[in-house]
RNA sequence: GGCCCCAUCGUCUAGAGGCCUAGGACGUCAGGCUUUCAUCCUGAUAACACGGGUUCGAAUCCCGUUGGGGUCACCA
């Protein structure tokens, strides 16, 4: 059974955009093999717990469509899947690992670490001294006399063993063998003095107690995987497939961060996104479909997605080319289907008739569905005032638009339709002898206001006669 | 800085030794269609980081250099 996770921190406003990334891909490849995706909170660190901030990744995934088959608000068989409510899992664990010799007690302060880094001319030195002072000061029955004799606030860690220069090799699904020395590494907290466990205890026992069977996560997590190979091994546990995916980059390739974009997965369906939009252009992130199309939906993407074939390139996010995305999908979702996300998007402010009636004109102009207010705000709002450049421009100016009002009147109610419309105004046009080009810009811009806009003849029809003649008469 | 990862048009990518005088998409530019804008169509622009190998043959394999990124907490 694939059993893929996405494990966030609720230490922000909302699910980050690298964070939806990693759960599209999760979320793919457990339901490629009929599996189950998992939201696992991992609510660690106290100091930075941002309230509220759980049930909007929740909320933002579930927008989204990438709804979690386990998780703390849906519960599932391995509850619970707060990292906050499991801390005597954690405990429990780190003290086997002390108790098989594979980690020691610590006692050390802060300061005294401190002044133990400032001995130590480099990051090796350091580990080493970490290494021969901190693990060799205790026995385990001294630590727990001490232990015991702290009483209720004891103050400690449970650090993991960490031997020196042994080469921890483990393997990434996309870029093979990765060997990392432990040089590198010094003896990890696994318990916080607080008695929380760090996530390199945590995301280990928690994996495996909830049966993952692939880590599929961001590329950050490399350099800590030795860590978690090596907390398998000590408790003998059987390894998760290991993959780590690119992680989203700005313009200028640095980690993708709110600095150069908005990063908040709730922020583009705010601003007019639709969700499909936004998984089709993250999915080609790293992956290209074997076709070579790119305007594809969810469930082929699960169809033909495959995770060795994601590349290993951390990929520019390109906000260009996600609106230019957002715009195919609006051209393809059914005008109905876009009617009521436009009143649900406005939040009522438009009644899905006056909808329904608009989206024909619109539809193949809008990239988000921000534009749509600005596209039909004429139809409310007749135009106060027309740009001189026109009335300068356009020689008896007045006396065509008195010309228009009255061929428009001349237009029986029960014809007054777009065809009909258009058909009088050309021939009002010939008439005039007017270049089509200046004389429909000076319609267009009479009737709406503005220079662009959707179809005018259709528009027309819809503003209704009475409306259009008083718009163009008021010119007089 | 140590370690790890990566390297094809500005950006996303195809390419798994000969099919590559390197293909597609976004963007940009030019043109067409059009009663504006948009859509749509046509065309143009632009890349295998560099240097060594291996091979009859390398964008593709190996090594090095350079460049970029990630990571080195009682944060995740």
């Amino acid at each position: 059974m694939i059993r893929t996770r996405i494990a966030p921190s609720p230490t922000g406003d909302d699910i980050h955009i690298g964070n939806l990334y990693t759960a599209l891909i999760n979320w793919a490849w457990a339901k490629k093999h009929n599996g189950r995706f998992v939201v696992r909170i991992e609510d660690t660190d106290r100091t930075r717990y941002v309230e509220g901030a759980e049930q909007k990744i929740l909320e933002s995934l579930a927008s989204y469509g990438l709804k979690n088959d386990e998780g703390p608000d849906v519960g599932g068989p391995y509850a619970p899947y707060r990292q906050s409510e499991r801390l005597e899992l954690y405990k429990r664990h780190a003290l086997e690992l002390v108790e098989k010799g594979k980690a020691y007690f610590s006692f050390a302060t802060k300061s005294e670490l401190d002044d133990l880094k400032k001995r130590a001319d480099t990051k090796l030195i350091y580990r080493q001294l970490l290494r021969d002072e901190s693990r060799a000061a205790f026995t385990i029955e001294d630590a727990n006399t001490r232990i015991a004799a702290m009483g209720e606030g004891a103050e400690y860690t449970i650090r993991l063993l960490v031997p020196a220069n042994v080469n921890i090799t483990f393997h990434d699904l996309i870029r093979g063998d990765i060997t990392i020395s432990t040089d590198q590494i010094d003896d990890q907290v696994l318990l916080k003095s607080d008695g929380f466990p760090t996530y390199h205890l945590a995301v280990v026992v928690d994996d495996v107690a909830m049966r993952i069977s692939h880590v599929i996560r961001a590329e950050e997590w490399i350099a800590s995987t030795p860590k978690h190979v090596m907390l398998y091994d000590a408790f003998g546990w059987e390894k998760p497939v290991f993959c780590h995916v690119p992680i989203l980059r700005n313009p200028d390739k640095s980690k993708l961060s709110k600095r150069k974009n908005p990063v908040w997965a709730g922020w583009y369906l705010e601003n007019g996104y639709l969700p499909e939009a936004m998984l089709n252009y993250l999915s080609l992130m790293g992956w290209s479909h074997p076709d070579q199309i790119e305007v594809f939906d969810l469930a082929e993407f699960v169809k033909q997605f495959e995770l060795n074939d994601l590349s290993a390139v951390g990929p520019v996010f390109d906000p260009k080319k996600l609106e230019w995305m957002n715009g195919m999908w609006i051209r393809k979702i059914r005008p109905d289907d876009l009617a009521q996300r436009l009143v649900k998007f406005y939040k009522g402010r438009y009644d899905i008739e006056f909808v329904r009636k608009t989206v024909p004109l619109v539809q193949e102009r809008m990239r988000t569905l921000m534009e749509y207010a600005p596209y039909v705000e004429f139809f409310f709002t007749a135009p106060t005032s027309i740009p001189t450049e026109f009335e300068l421009d356009i020689a008896g100016f007045a006396d065509i638009l008195q010309k228009v009002a009255v061929r428009l009147e001349a237009i029986p109610e029960d014809m007054w339709k777009a065809e009909k419309i258009g058909e009088e105004m050309q021939a009002l046009c010939a008439d005039l002898e007017m270049k089509p080009g200046k004389f429909f810009q000076m319609l267009r811009v009479v009737i709406t206001g503005k220079k662009v806009s959707p179809p005018l003849n259709e528009s027309m029809e819809l503003l209704g006669k009475k409306e259009c003649v008083q718009r163009v008469s008021r010119r007089k």
